[in-house]
DNA sequence: CTGCTATCCATCGATAGACGATGGAACGGA
DNA sequence: TCCGTTCCATCGTCTATCGATGGATAGCAG
């Protein structure tokens, strides 16, 4: 029954995924969410269980920063956006996963 | 600190790369971690306390069958080599990686 | 005005997977 | 004889993802 398995993540991606959707703007918990299944084609879908635990460890590494506000359908809504240290971190969680997808893609193609 | 995590593996492709390895014949667990390292530019760090429980889990959904025999250094090790279910689940397995990479990729390049 | 659905927040418990530490046994060379 | 390498394996921990669940409010259909 694992056998047909499909992941709605890779895991270990998800931080870089929320990294890159907020260096585009202020963004709340549900926009991200719905931006990353949209931006995918739908292959990426991020349960709200796994993304509000994401957001709470970047605010914690200081990453991200949070301030209450309004969504443009008038929720009350949390905006999230990078701090200079999440720009750091980005581009280095970048620059890590090509890394290890090309290394990965290495013992792929091989014989 | 945690910062500048480093990992040894992307987490959910080592069943992958373990497959892939096997696909090229019969091999035993140390030669498997060797391979991985080797083949990835020394990218990919399999510990035994990772790999182990992998062949485990392989074994028991039958992707994977293991024989007694000795080593080319005549040390008692144990062989694995790749089911027809185990064939299969690699092509599907590499087809997901591939299909996750894509999406992430997508998310990545965009503005 | 009453429901329904969508939006937006959040937590809890279970599970899986990777890792560090550790240990044993046997071979070969110094 | 002692040590390093090869090869097996397990245990406990930790982190991250996921399913289930819950609450509040805005807007729309009836």
């Amino acid at each position: 029954m694992t056998t047909g398995r499909q992941q709605d993540l890779l895991p270990g991606t998800l931080d870089l995924l929320v990294l890159k959707t907020v260096a585009r703007g202020k963004m709340h918990g549900y926009g991200i969410a719905q931006h990353l299944k949209a931006r995918s084609a739908d292959v990426l879908q991020v349960g709200e269980s796994s993304l509000y635990p994401a957001l709470q460890r970047l605010l914690l590494n200081g990453f991200l920063e949070g301030e209450w506000g309004t969504s443009e359908n008038n929720r009350r809504a949390r905006y999230y956006s990078l701090t200079p240290a999440g720009r750091k971190q980005l581009a280095s969680e970048r620059k890590e996963f090509e890394r290890m997808v090309d290394a990965i893609r290495l013992v792929l193609v091989g014989p």
